[in-house]
DNA sequence: TTGTAAGCGTTATCAC
DNA sequence: GTGATAACGCTTACAA
């Protein structure tokens, strides 16, 4: 516990060998410098009974590479991205590197300056949920040669790896089970509209109204962005058409629970006067009233894949960059009724 | 965007000053060292242009100083520690400091390894949030030296400041309300049983009964963890009783929202059939059916507490550890029935 | 007012 | 098989 016996240098003093032994020990380089087991033993047992933390920021300097990998999205509190910062420290740990957290707070702004502060901290690479409005600095990072992967909000400018979901078959998919079902009247709520995950799903929602042969006013999107009350405002303009919708597509779970909040007010009952489909899937998607039927994103490999195109890049800088879309799944619940 | 460009050795070169001048403007210490307008205003212009990132990790080796915080939590997929660690980063960032973050998984073996790394990279300070059954290690570990900060899950044999939710008076309140409302035979779903939060809530539930003058069987309290499948075996059990409570005090949400499902199965309604309260407010309370009645925690002021006190701890490593204890708030919603 | 040089704790290279 | 030494990029005491 004594501080100064944690390094290498006095450690080793302490047990009689120069820190180049111990170092090469400990680095488990103990057989391809031909220490003896004997010395190695020693050097273990010491190491542990000693309770030595070796300093990495040392290390990090000497080796010009810190372990670290970078994380920044635009909420931790979104449940969405706190379970893809859940995955990707998971597996950044697997592999001995630690992350660094850096919330955007949805504000391009501090994006930039969280990007710069782990340029400063030397992170090794970068998993970047964009907050998907400006690119031009991920672009003049990219050029920087800083290993970096992007998901969930995607730029095709950009010369990195990505991943994201299939967000446009997961919309066609919606469109199309609500179709399967009876309904003609689909209306869509919509998330930030200049985001490209949000974009990829409009586009499937009117893919998919074309393949069942419905057509679509342009009245039937609505909405601004992801929160609850985008939702009520939403679907209360839907309501009010003269042709209202007799099924839903929210763009994102908090837009169907504002959604959900507003027809009750006014009295409506979900399936049985709206049905409503909603992307991602939440722990407390089928235990609400009624379950909700949902485009499932699977963010845990969301998370995996980020890591892994990023130890990708990582090892070979040379390589075109790997877009890789993930399956979304319709899982089917309580919320949707046949007409 | 020259690699070689990026340290202030090279930089100082190219715009003909010493390394040591530079160093000394960028860390605004140029008055400090009576270094001419001129020269200051010259490096901070050239430094803009050349977009220099100077080493933090060189730096954080020679001042003995990270700048960096750590962050060890349960699971940050977890709603509460998802904002907790939102707040962290946020505050930690308005001081210049980053934030390492680690996931324990509830697994006090990943915690202990968490704990360590944080040592060897160095991190000033500690933000903790237990995992809540062992404690030897941070015993030991606050005994380094190293600034810590216990959050949410406290121990009182460990010397070291913490913050956490007035448990045992939210647990009360919830308890108070309910028979306020003519309720009589009112149970509890707890959360871990081993964990300092469930304890307090749990205290606070039978004080709660004890001040309105109630009995309670000891049946009255089921539950073994903080799942929703927990919550739906809990009801079940409770529902099942010759006298089944007409109000039930869920210690999470998900554990209500559980016991929410369970009682939709076999055909009873919330509040009519059974009241609920349930501590933790999420942003999807009140957007369900029927909205809930919760203790709301303050999130966002608990992470802030934290980094608080962790930066006192850090400046002043001689006073008596400071414990914080934040006022919980009972929000009045639909799952409550009067009888 | 600015520059020189030592040292933070490692590890790779070279020497023995 | 193991040890001495230089270097990673920065800051600060000391020198000029």
């Amino acid at each position: 516990m004594d501080p100064t016996t944690h390094n290498l240098k006095s450690f080793a003093e302490t047990i009689g060998l120069s820190p180049s032994t111990v170092s090469r020990v400990l680095n488990g380089h103990g057989d391809r410098y031909r220490i003896s087991k004997k010395t190695q033993e020693r050097v273990i047992k010491a190491a542990e009974q000693s309770g030595i933390v070796v300093n990495q920021v040392a290390r990090g300097l000497r080796l010009q590479t810190t372990f670290t990998l970078g994380l920044v999205i635009p909420d931790i509190s979104n449940p969405f991205f706190a379970s893809l910062a859940r995955q990707v420290e998971r597996s950044a740990r697997e592999r001995g590197y630690s992350v660094i957290l850096a919330d955007s707070q949805e504000s391009t702004e501090v994006e930039v300056d969280s990007l710069r502060l782990m340029q400063s901290r030397r992170v090794d690479g970068l998993v970047i949920a964009p907050v998907g409005q400006r690119y031009t600095h991920l672009e003049a990072l990219s050029k920087s040669g800083l290993p970096m992967v992007l998901v969930d909000r995607v730029f095709d400018q950009i010369h990195a790896p990505s991943v994201c979901s299939a967000n446009r078959q997961g919309a066609i998919d919606a469109v199309t089970e609500l179709a399967s079902q009876g309904h003609k009247r689909i209306a869509c709520i919509q998330g930030l509209p200049e985001s490209s995950a949000n974009s990829e799903r409009v586009a499937g929602y009117l893919d998919g109204l074309k393949q069942a042969g419905l057509e679509q006013p342009s009245e039937y999107v609505a909405g601004d962005d992801y929160l609850s009350d985008s939702g009520k405002e939403a679907i209360t303009k839907l309501m009010s058409l003269k042709e209202p919708p007799t099924a839903v597509l929210a763009l994102g779970n908090m837009l169907a629970l504002g959604a959900m909040h507003a027809l009750r007010e006014k009295g409506l009952r979900v399936p049985n006067d709206l049905s409503i489909i909603t992307f991602d899937d939440q722990p407390w998607s089928d235990l609400i009233d009624p379950p909700l039927t949902t485009i499932a994103q699977d963010n845990e490999e969301l998370g995996d894949t980020a890591v892994e195109l990023l130890f990708k890049e990582m090892e070979n800088t040379a390589e075109t960059p790997e877009h890789r879309t993930l399956p979304t799944s319709l899982i089917r619940r309580g919320s949707v009724s046949r007409i």
